[in-house]
DNA sequence: ATTCTTGCCGAAACCGGTTTCGGAGTGTTG
DNA sequence: CAACACTCCGAAACCGGTTTCGGCAAGAAT
C-alpha cells in the first residue's frame, strides 16, 4: 500500500553499480575512489572518475544518508508570527545560501514555525535526518534554540552573536560599528541632540545597534537624556509613535537614528503632522536598507545589508561545521553600508558661540 | 574519507528494528503494519502504532526513500533575478507550503537559480532525488520548465494558468476577474475613462488580469482606446512614466488599473508632478495587496492575495499529485479580496446630459 | 477426515550506496 | 629462497527501511 504513485521517473538514473559494471570493478572500489579512499590506485581514480561523469552518475543523497548520516542538506526554519525585518530580503538571503549550498552539492531545507512553537520543528526535522544542521537566524538574547541544538548534538551556525556564545559559531554584521557611525556623521553634520529608536528588546541585533549608538555618542562626548532613547519600535506606526513622542518634548532632537527602517518610515508622519519636514528639520538614519525608503521623499538614509553574501557565507561556515571545523574557528562579520540618502542630509550650522552646549533655538528654519 | 565531522548526533534514534524486538515481531512487519497494508490483523496494527510512538519512532525518510523513490518533500525553486510581485509575501507563501507539507510529514526544499539557469537547478535536484514533486511559482506563457519536467515524469502543480494546460495541475488566483470586478466599480463609481497599465509580458498573470480588465470594461459598454493600454510595468519607475503618459493625453483617463501594486505606486508622483491627486483627481486600482500600499496617501486600493492558503493549497495539491491523483482533477481557483481603499474613492458625478459619451470636461474638479 | 481457503506473520531479498576486512599480487629485505 | 611489507582491489556486511514470497494455523467446504 503507502503512497502508491503512476507518475514514476522516466529515465532509471545510472547508479553506482552500472558505473562499477562498466569498468568492471565493484561498486566498493567505485565508491572509494570517488570519495578519496587512499587505497585506491591512482589511475584507477582517474578512470572512475571519467566513467562516472562520462555515464552522468550523481550519487543518492538518500542512499549515502542511511549510512553516512548526512544528507548534504542546510535546514533553516524561518519563525512567521515574528516582526521581519528580513522579509523583503528573504529571496537574496534565500539565494545565498541556496547557491553557496549547491556549489558543495547540498541543499536547502526550509520549514517554517510560529515561534513559540519552532522547537517542534527543529526535533522533527533533526530527528527524520532532513537537515545535517541549521542556520539560526534572528538570534535572540537568550535563544532556547541554542540549547535545542546543542543538546541534540546537530551542528548550527547563528546569524548575529549570542548571549553566551560559547562553543557556537556565528556570522554577524557590524550592525554596532554601523549605528556608531550614524552617531559620528550626525555629529559631524552639526546635531547635538539625537536620540534613538530600537527595536525589539528580545533579540541581541537591538543590543547591539544601541550600544553602538551610545558609543558613538558618547565618542562625540554628546549627552543622551533618557527621553531620547525609545525601544520596541517594529512598525511603522510603532515609529511613528515615538517620532511623535520625540518631537512633542521641550527640548525635540534634530536626528533621530532608528534601528529599523520600517519604523523610520514613520518619522516622516510624524514630522509632516507637526509641520516639519525630514531632510530638513529632521534628519533619519535607520538601519536595513529596506528598498522602499528609496521612495521616501526624501529617501531615507540606511544601513544596508548585503543579505546574499551573508547567506552565502553563512552556508559555507555551516557546511564547514559539519565536517568537523571547530566552532571556534567559525566567526566572522561584515560591515554594513551606508546609503547616504536625502533624509540624513540636514546640517546644523554650528554656531561658535553656542557650540557644544544645548541650544534648542537652534531647530526648525527652513532649508 | 569522505566527510568526517566530529559532532554527530546525541541519542542514537530508535529504528524499526528497535520497535520490532520491542514487540517480538519482525521489522518487514512492523513495516507493513505502519503502512497499512491488508494483511496484517487489526489486533497487531494497534500494538505496533502504540508501541511505535510510544517509544518515539519516526521513519528515517532517507531509508524509505531509497526503497520506494519517494523523499516526501516537495520542491521549489525561486527564481531570483527576476521581477518578484511575490517578494513582500514570500515568508507567508513559505509558511503556507511548510505548514501544509508538515501536516503530512512532508517538508520543502527550497532551491534558486537565475531564471535563464533554472534548468540545471531541477535537473540536479531530480537526479538526486531530492524532492518528489514541484511547485512551479510564476507561470510563463511559454514555460520550459513544463516540458522538462513533464519529458523527467516528474509530477508538478502551476501556480497560474499554463498556455497549454494539459496533463498539468494547476492552482490559480482569479485575477481575471478582480480586473473585470474592478472596471466595473469603477464604472458604478462614473469612470468612463479608465486606463490599463499591465505588467511582463511574458507571464500568464498578465494576460489573465488584462484580458479580465478588458472584459470588465466590456461589459460595462465602455471604449478602451490603445492609448489607454500600457504594458510592462514592474517598477515603480515604469508604473510611473505610464501614468504620465496617460496624464498627458489629450484625454487622460478619470481611473488606471494596474496590474501590480509596485507599479501603481508610481502613478502617485505622476499625478503628484501634474498637481494632480489620486484618489482625488484620479482614482486608482491595483493588485496583489502589498502591505506598503496601505502606507501610500491615500492607500492604495488593491486586490489582495492570501498566499498563506495558496501555498497551503498548492502543497496539498502537489503531495496528492504524487500520490497517483489524476492531474485533471487537480485543478483549483481562489478569488482574490478587495482592498477598497482610498485610492478607489473617486466618484465621477454621473451628468445625464453626457452619460456614455467621452466627456473629457470630467476631469478634475476638486471635491 | 481430507482438502481448500483465508488470515496472518516470518524470512529474506532488495534499494543504492558506504565501510570493513582479507587476500592476491608485487616488491624488498635478510 | 623465505619472510615481510605494501599496494590495490574484491567480497561481503551494513545502514534502515520496504516489499515479495512462502508457510503455518485455524476455519470452511466437501
Amino acid at each position: 500500500m503507502n503512497e502508491s504513485g503512476p507518475p514514476l521517473r522516466g529515465t532509471p538514473r545510472t547508479t553506482i553499480a552500472d558505473v562499477a559494471a562498466a569498468l568492471g570493478l565493484t561498486k566498493g572500489t567505485v565508491s572509494r575512489a570517488l570519495n578519496d579512499y587512499p587505497d585506491i590506485a591512482e589511475g584507477t581514480r582517474v578512470r572512475v572518475r571519467g566513467m562516472a561523469d562520462r555515464m552522468g552518475y550523481r550519487p543518492l543523497g538518500s542512499a549515502q544518508a542511511i549510512r553516512t548520516g548526512r544528507c548534504r542538506a542546510i535546514g533553516l526554519v524561518l519563525e512567521t508570527d515574528e516582526h521581519d525585518a528580513h522579509r523583503p530580503f528573504l529571496n537574496e538571503f534565500l539565494a545565498g545560501l541556496s547557491d553557496a549550498a549547491a556549489a558543495q552539492s547540498w541543499t536547502l531545507t526550509v520549514a517554517t514555525a510560529p515561534s513559540g512553537a519552532a522547537r517542534a520543528t527543529y526535533e522533527r526535522l533533526i530527528e527524520e535526518r532532513k537537515a545535517d544542521g541549521f542556520i539560526l537566524p534572528r538570534t535572540r538574547i537568550e535563544d532556547p534554540r541554542v540549547n535545542l541544538l546543542r543538546n541534540a548534538g546537530v551542528p548550527f551556525v547563528l546569524f548575529g552573536r549570542h548571549g553566551t556564545p560559547e562553543g557556537c559559531a556565528w556570522f554577524d554584521i557590524e550592525a554596532g560599528s554601523a549605528m556608531r557611525s550614524a552617531a559620528h556623521l550626525l555629529a559631524e553634520r552639526g546635531h547635538r541632540r539625537i536620540a534613538y529608536v530600537g527595536g525589539h528588546p528580545d533579540y541581541t541585533y537591538n543590543q547591539v545597534r544601541q550600544q553602538g549608538f551610545l558609543e558613538g555618542m558618547d565618542d562625540m562626548g554628546l549627552p543622551v537624556p533618557d527621553a531620547y532613547m525609545h525601544d520596541g519600535a517594529i512598525t511603522r506606526a510603532d515609529g511613528e509613535r515615538a517620532a511623535a513622542a520625540l518631537l512633542d518634548l521641550a527640548e525635540p532632537p534634530t536626528a533621530i537614528v532608528y534601528a529599523i527602517d520600517n519604523a523610520a518610515m514613520g518619522a516622516y508622519r510624524a514630522a509632516e503632522h507637526r509641520g516639519k519636514r525630514v531632510g530638513r528639520d529632521l534628519a533619519v538614519i535607520a538601519y536595513d536598507g529596506d528598498p522602499n525608503g528609496d521612495f521616501a521623499e526624501p529617501p531615507l538614509a540606511s544601513w544596508a545589508v548585503d543579505w546574499g553574501r551573508a547567506g552565502a557565507r553563512l552556508a559555507e561556515m555551516l557546511i564547514a561545521r559539519v565536517r568537523g571545523t571547530p566552532a571556534e574557528d567559525l566567526r566572522e562579520t561584515m560591515p554594513a553600508s551606508f546609503l547616504d540618502r536625502g533624509s540624513a542630509s540636514v546640517v546644523i550650522p554650528t554656531d561658535p558661540a553656542t557650540a557644544g552646549a544645548d541650544n534648542p533655538s537652534q531647530l526648525g528654519g527652513d532649508s
